[in-house]
DNA sequence: CCGTTTATGCTCAAGTTGAGCATAGCTGAG
DNA sequence: CTCAGCTATGCTCAACTTGAGCATAAACGG
C-alpha cells in the first residue's frame, strides 16, 4: 500500500500489449530533465522550452538533455553542463527529483524509439533575466496547476470545474468492486472538499488524481479508456509535454516540502532582502498568505537571517531593514527552514 | 551550495582520464538495486546477498536486477517482479531512493563493461523467516554502520576511532585554500562532536565524509588518492560490493526521515503489537531511546492506533493492551507519523 | 501637517512537549 | 500465599511554542 501517492492501481500508461515488437528492437537511453526555479515579481516560475516554430501547438516541456556517462562523470555534472549549453544558465542548487522510467513516458510503444529513462532535477535560481536563452521562457508555474495557486484564496477553479467533474468520477466508481480507499475519500484528502484541509504538499498527487480522471490533457493524448468519454470536453491547467507536467509537479511539492527544513528560499533571493519580500516569495511558493509577524518572529528567531544594517526606503510606508541570509544557521541547526504553517485563508 | 550533503567538492569516482577508449566501446544499463528492511527481535535488518561460495571474501551486496522495459512497464513492477524470483518475497511498502549514476560506481572504467545506471528502492517489510532465500540472508544495518547505533547510548567506536582518525584528517587541510565549510565544521555537524547535536537523519552525509577521509573500506578499494597514506589501517564497519552501502545509507536516513511524518512503521509490524513493541520498533529504527509515557501520548493522541481489546501477558510485569495500525488516520491527518525526537540519551 | 501605508514591537491565550511521580496488575521466589 | 520486582499505564506540571491581534513607528503624498 502506498501512503504517499493515492492510487487505485500503478499509473497506466500507453501501450497494453506488453512487449512490442518494435520496441524491442530498441534500447535503452537515459536523459534528464530539469525544473528549474526562481520567483520573479512574487510569481513562481520555470524555464520551460517552447516548441520549435514549425510545431504547431506542440506543448511546452522542460529542458531535457541526455546523458552519457562517456562526457559526464556525474549525472549532476551532466545536467549543469547541457543545462548551461541550451540556456546560458549556470545552476546552484540542484538536486535529483525522482526517476521515470514507465513505458510510454516518452515515446510511443510502437515507435522504435529507444525507451527513455528520465532522471529528474530540481534547480533554484535566481530569474536573471539577462540571459542568451535561446528557446527558454520564464513560466509562472501556477499556469500548469492553476489549482495550487492560493494566493488569493481559494481557487475558483476547484469550485467552478475541479470539484464537480471530480464528483462525475467518483460516481463512476459503482462498477469497481473494494479498494483500499475509496475515489470519493482521496478526492477528499488530496483537495480538501468536504472539511478535510488542503495540504499544500500533496502536488504530484493531485495531478495524478486528475490525471487517472481523465481531467488533464496529458490523459487524452495518452488515450486512457477512462477518459474518452468527455475528451471534447476544456481540460485543467496548460499541459506539457511527455510527463513533463508530472515531473514538475513532483518539483513544486518537493520545493514546498523542503523549503520548511532547509534554507533552500534563500537560493530564489538575492543577496539583500526585507522580511516581507522574503514572505512574499515563501509565499509565492506554498500559497497561502502568512502572518506577518509571526513571520518575522518564526525567521528572526530561528537564526536564518541577520540585519544588514541597512534599509530599503519606498516601501510605500516605512522603511524596512534590509536582512541578509545567515549561513552560520546551517552550523548551528541540524534542520533549518522555513517552519511555516499556512495561516487563515 | 548543497545543504543535505556537506561536500568539498562531488564525490571523485575512479577513472580520471574523463573518456576511455574501453568505456566508448559499451553501451548504459539501468539497474535496481533494493534495500529491503524489516526489524526482527528489535534489530533492524536489510536483505543482502552474500558473495557466491567461490569468490571469497567479496563483501555483501544489495539485491540487484536490470531492469528491462520489454518486460515490465513501470520501474517499480520491474522491482517486485526480481525480488520475488530471487528471493520468494512479495514487496509490500517500497518507494524510489536516488538514482546512482556516477561513473566507476559499478565497474571500473578499463573494463570494456557497460555503465550501469542503478535507480535505488526502500521496500519495507515483515520479516518473515520462512522464505526460500536461496543467497539472501537477513543482517542487521548496524553492522554495516556501527556509528548510527545509539540504543545503548553514544556508540564508543564515535570516541575510540571515528572521532580521532577525523581529527587527522581535518589537520591534513592546511593546503586546501578557503572552502564554503571546513573540514572542521563539517565533521562536527554531522557527528556531533564539540557539543554540536547528533542528528539520526544524517546517515548518508556520515558516510560520505567517511569515505571522502578514506576510513571506509569502499575508499581505498576506489583508489582515492586522499586515501593511500593509511591504507593498512582497520577501516570502519563492514563494506559492500559497489556502492551498495551508499544506497543503504541512503535508505537507512529515509527511513528515519519519513517515519516522523508517514505511519510507515506500521509496515514493519505485525497486525497486533503493544505500545512498548511499537516503541522499541521505533528506536531500532531510530537509534535514541524515547520517553515511554510521552510516546505512548504521542501515538495514541495522533490516532495511530486503536486498541484490539486484546492483551498480551507475560510481558514480564504487568499485561500490555494490544494496538492496532488504524488506518483511517490516513484520511484524517495529512501528514501522520511517529514525530518523535530524540530524548536523552 | 495629516491621512495612508507599510514595518515592527509586544502581549496573551491555547496548545504542545519534556520530564517525572504515582498507581495498576502480572510473575516468580520463598 | 504473599510480597518483591517488573512492566504498563495514568496523570501532573512547568517550559516552550504557536496563532492571533493590538499598538506604535516612520515614511510618503497631498
Amino acid at each position: 500500500m502506498s501512503y504517499g501517492q493515492l492510487r487505485e492501481s500503478e499509473p497506466r500508461s500507453i501501450g497494453e500489449p506488453d512487449i512490442t515488437a518494435a520496441a524491442a528492437a530498441a534500447g535503452v537511453e537515459i536523459g534528464l530533465n530539469a525544473a528549474i526555479v526562481a520567483v520573479t515579481d512574487n510569481e513562481p516560475v520555470v524555464l520551460v522550452i517552447r516548441s520549435e516554430p514549425d510545431s504547431a501547438g506542440a506543448p511546452d516541456g522542460l529542458p531535457f538533455g541526455p546523458f552519457s556517462p562517456l562526457q559526464h562523470r556525474t549525472l549532476e555534472s551532466g545536467l549543469r553542463a547541457w543545462v548551461h549549453r541550451q540556456t546560458g544558465l549556470e545552476l546552484g542548487y540542484a538536486e535529483q527529483l525522482y526517476t521515470f522510467g514507465d513505458r510510454g513516458r516518452h515515446a510511443r510503444p510502437d515507435d522504435a524509439a529507444p525507451h527513455v529513462v528520465s532522471i529528474g532535477y530540481l534547480a533554484l535560481t535566481q530569474a536573471k533575466s539577462s540571459l542568451d536563452m535561446q528557446h527558454g521562457v520564464w513560466r509562472s508555474w501556477y499556469h500548469y496547476f492553476p489549482w495550487e495557486d492560493w494566493r488569493r484564496g481559494r481557487p475558483e477553479i476547484l469550485e467552478n470545474a475541479i470539484e464537480p467533474r471530480l464528483k462525475e468520477w467518483i460516481e463512476g466508481q459503482r462498477s469497481i468492486p473494494a479498494l483500499p480507499v475509496s475515489r470519493q475519500e482521496r478526492v477528499r484528502i488530496c483537495f480538501g472538499f468536504d472539511g478535510a484541509s488542503w495540504d499544500e504538499e500533496k502536488v504530484l498527487e493531485r495531478y495524478e488524481l486528475l490525471y487517472e480522471a481523465g481531467l488533464v490533457d496529458e490523459a487524452v493524448r495518452d488515450e486512457r479508456e477512462a477518459t474518452r468519454q468527455w475528451s471534447e470536453r476544456p481540460r485543467l491547467g496548460v499541459p506539457m509535454r511527455f510527463d513533463h507536467r508530472r515531473i514538475l509537479a513532483t518539483a513544486i511539492g518537493r520545493v514546498r516540502a523542503k523549503i520548511k527544513y532547509r534554507p533552500v528560499i534563500f537560493e530564489l533571493m538575492p543577496d539583500e532582502f526585507t522580511l516581507f519580500e522574503l514572505q512574499r516569495t515563501v509565499e509565492a511558493i506554498l500559497g497561502p498568505h502568512l502572518h506577518k509577524q509571526n513571520f518575522r518572529r518564526l525567521v528572526e528567531g530561528a537564526g536564518l537571517v541577520e540585519p544588514t544594517g541597512e534599509v530599503k526606503m519606498r516601501t510605500g510606508g516605512r522603511p524596512a531593514k534590509l536582512y541578509r541570509f545567515r549561513r552560520e544557521v546551517l552550523l548551528e541547526r541540524p534542520a533549518p527552514g522555513v517552519r511555516v504553517k499556512p495561516g487563515k485563508v
